[in-house]
RNA sequence: GGCGACGUACCCAAGUGGUUUAAGGGGAAGGUCUGCAAAACCUUUAUUCAUCGGUUCGAAUCCGAUCGUCGCCUCCA
């Protein structure tokens, strides 16, 4: 039984699909007016483990990202650099898909963009006029939030307490300060659209409601985001989808925790940020996804150079248990009943029932790493590397770190395969095995150096000295 | 000011009433292997869960107080 954390309910809920056997799912995408960095990354890669396991579970996933290509940013950042907003958007738009590849982010199904939906978006605020949840004031079109009763549902907050804060800014254009825009009269030289109430472009928040819905339906799934979403975005979202069109938008709300960094939250407006690209200069897109793999979705996660480091080097138990069996295969004897001695059921099993309970990854990671120990553990009790277990020990790897998580590859695993290179390795290691024997150290030694300095390490074993490369 | 989350070993991090006298990763220590190393693999590593009270046959897990950290209330994943 699949369960999951609602944010409107504050507590775990049993997972029932609106149809069964098929999930609608939404994920808050970027604004593409700069590259992402590495908090909005792990909304991305949460997202992605969540939805892969959806998938191993057998449902068919419809998986939407929303691309918000007109905005207050993009605009500004196009003004300042002498471009045109549709640059900036398509240039960052391009440098999105760039890097969700690069950290192994399977696409989603589709992703909408705001410019491309003005029409839905248009007739969702007439009919927020019709249903008298929204006013027109001067060609600003505002969504009235004393019409609808719920507001505050899901982020716990109460209407008094917000107008008391402080914080609200005061628009005189709006009947109450919590209003918010659906529509904005434009500027001159602002990218802009006919509508009923003025030349303009949507707000913010009801881009996503017009898409989600017309993608997914007027009720779906699943809808996610970062933490900082909850409030005022996506009570909002609630508020104009259920205004609108009179029915439950969303069924499981769920929120990533920030990444922080120095113990603060990563943003872009406190400028303590690294993008994804340029972290991916110095770390593989395993790496971080293990990193991220390591703590729940939910819970904060601080950014530090020791976490990743630690990562790493967790990483290469993965690697060197898939290089042994990339490396064994080859060599492989028959041995049918290998299998009996190893119960990897059992770690199926409880691989899935941590994944069930809130995708909880940290505990799936566990499963993952005893795994591995016993995998060794049996192996190791083979003289010859049985065929039947490694092609066991292989298929959960394959759905597990390399599938769902995606912190490992055979294809990358680096293969004794017959090439030119790796024979010549081959031949140098003979020679040192040779020198070896004839007590030559130095020129033993000299052979294990001088390899290590391309990046070849030779490991001894007790009758094959196998090599490794790093990369 | 309002609302909310969190505080578990040297570091990171699961666990939220008995199967846990607390998973897993990193680190450290020991071992196997080795000419020596390295790598790899194996083993060990918290009677204790911020503090103090309370509830209970039984708590890291529930309740209260205290201290500390963070977030939302403004654009933000």
């Amino acid at each position: 039984m699949l369960v999951i954390y609602n944010t409107l309910s504050k507590q775990k809920e049993e997972f029932i699909p609106l149809e069964k056997g098929k999930i609608k799912m939404y994920v808050c995408g970027p604004t593409v007016y700069d590259l992402f960095h590495i908090g909005n990354a792990r909304s991305f890669i949460n997202s992605d483990f969540i939805r892969k396991y959806l998938e191993y579970k057998g449902y068919e996933v419809s998986f939407a990202m929303n691309l918000t290509d007109v905005d207050d940013k993009i605009i500004n950042k196009a003004n300042a650099e002498n471009k045109t907003p549709r640059e900036v958007a398509e240039f960052f738009t391009r440098a999105f898909f760039d890097d969700i590849v690069k950290l192994g982010v399977k696409p989603a199904t589709i992703y909408p963009k705001a410019t491309e939906h003005i029409g839905d978006i248009i007739s969702m605020i007439e009919r927020l006029i019709q249903n008298g949840y929204a006013y027109n004031q001067d060609g600003n079109v505002f969504f009235d939030i004393s019409k609808f009763k719920n507001y505050g549902k899901l982020s716990g907050k109460n209407i008094d307490d917000l107008i008391e804060g402080a914080r609200v800014e005061i628009n005189t254009a709006k009947q109450n300060p919590l209003d918010f825009a659906l529509w904005k009269s434009a500027k001159p030289g602002e990218p802009a659209w006919e509508s009923p109430w003025s030349t303009g472009r949507p707000g913010w928040h009801i881009e996503c409601s017009a898409m989600s819905c017309k993608h997914l339906g007027d009720t779906f799934d699943i809808h996610a985001g970062g933490n900082d979403l909850i409030f005022p975005h996506h009570e909002n979202e609630i508020a104009q989808s259920e205004a609108a069109n009179g029915k439950t938008f969303v069924r499981y709300w769920l929120h990533f925790g920030f990444l922080n960094i120095n113990n603060e939250k990563m943003s872009k407006s406190l400028g303590n940020f690294q993008t994804a690209r340029d972290f991916l200069v110095h770390y593989s897109a395993e790496t971080i996804r293990f990193f991220f793999a390591q703590t729940h979705y939910g819970a904060p996660l601080n950014f530090a150079n020791e976490g990743l480091e630690s990562a790493k080097r967790g990483l290469q138990k993965i690697d060197n248990l898939i290089q042994r069996i990339t490396n064994s295969l080859e060599s492989a004897v028959d041995v049918p009943d290998s299998l009996s001695a190893f119960d990897i059921a059992q770690f199926r099993t409880a691989f899935e029932s941590a994944m069930d309970d809130d995708f909880n990854t940290p505990r799936a990671c566990g499963v993952l790493f005893d795994f591995i120990r016993d995998a060794n553990k049996a192996l190791d009790a083979y003289p010859a590397a049985p065929r039947q277990l490694l092609i066991a020990i292989k298929e959960f790897l394959d759905i597990t770190a390399a599938g769902i998580f995606g912190i490992a590859s055979f294809e990358q695993a680096n293969t004794n395969a017959p090439s030119l290179e790796n024979e010549l390795i081959e031949l140098l290691i003979s020679v040192r095995v040779e020198a070896k024997k004839q007590k030559q150290y130095q020129l033993s030694d000299f052979v294990r150096d001088e390899l290590a300095k391309l990046g070849i390490v030779l490991q001894d074993g007790k009758d094959k000295t196998t090599f490794k490369k790093l990369s």
